[in-house]
DNA sequence: GATATAATTTATAGTAATTCTAAATTATGG
DNA sequence: CCATAATTTAGAATTACTATAAATTATATC
């Protein structure tokens, strides 16, 4: 069984500076794999950490990003959500719900025509209903 | 050789009301796979056609949308960005020059999981550099 | 352990994409 | 041509996100 590091660890392990803020965003993530944005975090942490703001939250995100901690994909409600599962998956978002359901999936090749391009990050993303959803649709 | 419908012929086979804007928005869309967003339409197109406001650009794309003549998707810019192509296509979204690329690629099927979902759309985005930013860094 | 300093956090103001609203205009069926 | 319902339009409102600058804090060095 492999170890599970933690994420003031991890953080350390990427040698960037470990602050309350970053330690407690990465671990929220860790814990709730429900593509948040940055808002709903916020808004779940304030309350426990009362001195955080939400320009915090858009600072360490985006860090976290840059350090390849956590992925980030803009879905069809326009914001940018934030995933710790890194490796690459599909994404599934559900039109009434909202919900942001996970899948697996193979990255595609790029083609020839792309030769040279430098692919950082890849993301599959469905548009539709929700088996749940979609069955009280009916 | 097929005949190609003109834009006015395929709203009005779509059935719906067949509107200046919508016809000289639609056909922009035609002309230019540049996958543009709302701003870059209305500006190529304000100059010819001065009554055009950004709010029916809005308006028309999200009914071209709703009628499967145009698909949408949200680049990592966070901007949606309109494509007259509607067969299944990855894109390249180049972080330097922001030039959203095509390429061949095939829907992955959705697996068990989430048999019962009604899936409406997909779209498969990488974002990195294309070849030509790419080789300008090195 | 105290201290210097550079990075980070924080609150707030600013920006820009998108949506809302309500009045004016226009496409279509009769 | 006329009625009417759909659409367009301008401008205000909303909201995700970014910028700014002062306060705080993590880390290296003594």
């Amino acid at each position: 069984m492999p170890i599970e590091l933690s994420a003031t660890d991890r953080l350390r392990e990427s040698g960037i500076r470990v602050t309350v803020p970053r330690r407690i965003i990465f671990q929220y993530l860790i814990d709730n794999k429900t593509h948040p944005t940055c808002d709903r975090i916020y808004n779940d942490l304030k309350d426990t950490n009362s001195s955080l703001s939400l320009a915090t939250v858009y600072n360490v995100t985006e860090k976290l990003v840059q350090e390849n901690l956590v992925n980030v994909f803009v879905a069809p409600d326009g914001e940018h959500h934030y995933d710790s599962i890194t490796e690459f998956h599909g994404h599934l978002y559900c039109e009434q719900c909202m919900t942001i359901f996970d899948f697996k999936s193979k990255p595609d090749k790029i083609p020839d025509i792309l030769k040279g391009a430098v692919i950082k990050s890849v993301s599959y993303m469905a548009v539709g209903h929700c088996p749940e959803c979609a069955k009280k649709r009916k």
